[in-house]
DNA sequence: AATACGATTCGTTTAACATCGAATTATGAA
DNA sequence: TTCATAATTCGATGTTAAACGAATCGTATT
């Protein structure tokens, strides 16, 4: 344990981590921006990362690019932050940044926070999904839904990864809908313009028409 | 977040926060012991724990007291445990001792892996507990129900904590029963020798009476 | 009061490692 | 081929901090 805590527990590659928290692949040159040191000592704190099995690497022509390993990383990190920010000098209420991310933010690569947890609830409510151990299934009712609503369903089921898994989000301390199907369900909500991505972190907002279409569509009062 | 993980990156300082995530309260001398350094090392050690919010001391005579600050470092030490553990060689199959502490183990202070789950859940649909934002609530068969199971509930709420608190089981990725009425459930349990410790570890098992009365009496099959 | 013990502080040694400059390998573009 | 860029490896440097011996402070025990 010791020794997964060591690796996240330098700044740089604190930086990489925290980078990489929203799910997104980058490269070994954004992630030595990231970190803020050059990059023959990214690349040094990259293969530490991948050793330890925290960071998988995928190489594509000239660029490497690199996520976080699993879900479990995810949640280490969102974990992680929970304690730094209780730990953290209470400055002045909270920021509204900060605001932000409890609000609504990515986590892996879909949708957590009050907005992830309050659009699983409707996604629920409406008997779209059921819950099925760890995992939800789609229900009939569900699949017709989720089609109308603009997701290829079956192109979701054929990706090589967890379909539509639990993932507990500590901030709400209740399960949102993960997996292939929670980042089809983000991806298409920010296509769709109901929530863009505020400057380069994790948190997300929901927009003025976003707002409306969340009340509409799966009577969410946000 | 970096300093968060720094902190527990130490080896003798992960073997202290292991020695307490069972939630007990240790003396500085038995940590120097559990971390396997001397005690002026252990001392200050524990000096940039408590200094980084990780741990609480209480002076009590001669002795000194430390044990976790909090419900959210124990979640963290949890999670962590699953990364460490998925990125640890698999030594054939699961080991014994490995296994028990998947079935059961003491989070903090309450029941967590299946049998905290399983007893959760075996509250909920006697009907005695019902979920209540990010706590449960007792209801009014609760009540009676836990007080005929010789829980002094008055005794309980007094308590200077949460009462009924939801706490993510991360291995069962389920709430289970946390909080003041967690603690008690989980003493009575071990009083009434339906469970008990297995070696110095965070591990419990099912005693054979335990199994059947935890079956009779709540209608558990574990 | 005298003694024992838990816990801490101080000072020193030692080992680990993050960092960067320079050079090297590999891929894509002209 | 030639050049530019991504990413790495190598080698040297400097800083950090973990560890322990010795001494100190405070509380219990006799």
């Amino acid at each position: 344990m010791a020794e997964v805590a060591a690796l996240i527990g330098d700044p740089a590659r604190a930086n990489i981590m925290t980078a990489l928290s929203g799910g997104e692949a980058l490269t070994a040159t954004e992630l030595a921006y990231a970190a803020g040191v050059t990059p023959q000592t990214t690349s040094a704190h990259l293969a530490k990362l991948v050793a330890g099995g925290l960071l998988a690497v995928a190489a594509q022509g000239r660029h490497r690019y690199y996520r976080l390993a699993g879900q479990e990383v995810a949640q280490l990190l969102e974990t992680m932050m929970v304690v730094a920010a209780d730990r953290a000098p209470p400055k002045r209420r909270i920021g509204r940044q900060a605001a932000a991310i409890r609000d609504a933010r990515t986590c892996y690569d879909h949708l957590a926070g009050r907005l992830g947890v309050a659009l699983t609830d409707a996604l629920l409510e409406k008997g779209w999904l059921a819950p099925a151990e760890k995992d939800f299934r789609v229900t009939e009712a569900g699949t017709a839904g989720l089609t109308a609503f603009g997701i290829d369903l079956g192109a979701v089921r054929d990706k090589r990864r967890a379909f539509a898994r639990q993932c507990l989000d500590w901030s709400e301390r209740r399960p949102h809908l993960a997996g292939a199907l929670g980042a089809a369900v983000a991806g298409r909500c920010f296509d769709l313009g109901w929530i863009r991505r505020v400057r380069e972190g994790r948190g997300v907002e929901v927009t003025g028409p976003g707002r409306e279409s969340f009340r509409s569509r799966f009577g969410m009062t946000l």
